[in-house]
DNA sequence: GCTAGCATGTAATCGGTTACATGATTTT
DNA sequence: AAAATCATGTAACCGATTACATGCTAGC
């Protein structure tokens, strides 16, 4: 199981609606999931009818009504027990690092390509994270924030993503000229 | 299609037989993609079935009979295609950055006493992934094999598994070193 | 008038994980 | 004597992606 206990913990920060929290996990401030807006309202239901979040109708006039959900006791319970199972390894599955392999057996062009466009992307991330952080620490500077801030959690998450998309961009844009200079858009002799 | 394409650009340097690429991509040294034994298997029976790769049988006497991959003319035309097509994102899924979100909301310790262990995890996969970057240089230094070394994708993907690894090791040891000094074992006020 | 945003889902499929199964040889 | 290594699979399940579906409001 394992959405499930990304929605719990996406729960934490107050009340979400589907839509509220299919924002926040999808685009790149998911920093610690990432998933689909049918995904989310799946588990949603599931976990409404476990009893681990509850949710209250909100009725809107003007746009259409939502359900806003939080966390029970019992849905804290769960992510606690989940909490101090040990984790399984993560590991890393990306189409681009397929390709870079491959690369000097097939055709250099649209992979430097697709590297360029890879560390813009992940520039932009970084870029925004950046921002989160900023908001999270709200004015304080970072000594300060980890020694007496509430909610490290999420601040910690951010900081991996940001030193996760950083790299992403250092390695997409250096792996990019190394290639460029070697196969320059034509292909391999 | 996923695994597809990382099988094929695994047995570009080479013949292997299941059992040597459920080693490869298993363990730390995976520097690329992820897989376990069943699946490999059942890969290479397709791949071979769609003429993708092909096998030959190899007689041991001490040890039991296997079968050595490796890519066929149109393998390489599917890899290809693979590369041209643009890829979709990559994203981050890991229970340990589950576990942190909630951290302040939960029991403290068994998230830091996870988080050291990952960082040990990512640290002797640093280690070997740095002999593996040694191996493929083969002796010389990088300058000289990424302007004149064959086979520089693997040498790249290695290079992204290897900063990937550091900063794991790194992350987490900062974010236990952080946790230990706001709840020290204990959990959250 | 058209596009973007709010708000919520269902159904089919595919890819990955878990569990189970076998059997010989080499190393501890 | 036990454990690890070589070598190859089948079957059931679960989680994630893709495709499809609906309908109203705000802004360009």
């Amino acid at each position: 199981m394992a959405l499930r206990h990304a929605v719990l913990a996406a729960l934490l920060d107050g009340e979400y609606s589907g839509y509220q929290l299919a924002k926040a996990f999808d685009a790149g401030v998911a920093n610690f999931w990432h998933a689909l807006p049918q995904q989310l309202y799946a588990e949603l239901t599931k976990l409404e009818a476990d009893g681990l979040i509850a949710g209250r109708q909100v009725i809107q006039e003007t746009r259409p009504n939502k359900r806003l959900f939080h966390v029970t006791e019992e849905g804290l319970a769960e992510l606690e027990r989940f909490a101090a199972a040990t984790a399984k390894p993560s590991f890393i599955r990306d189409d681009l690092l397929v390709k870079v392999q491959a690369v000097d057996r097939i055709e250099a062009a649209p992979v430097i390509e697709q590297l360029a466009a890879r560390a813009r992307t992940a520039a932009a991330k970084a870029g925004i994270l950046e921002q989160l952080a900023a908001r999270l620490r709200g004015g304080r500077d970072e000594a300060d924030f980890l020694a007496h801030g509430t909610r490290l959690g999420p601040y910690l998450t951010c900081l991996r993503g940001l030193a996760f998309e950083r790299e992403t961009r250092d390695w997409c844009e250096r792996s990019a000229e190394i290639l460029r200079a070697r196969y320059d858009g034509g292909r391999q002799p």
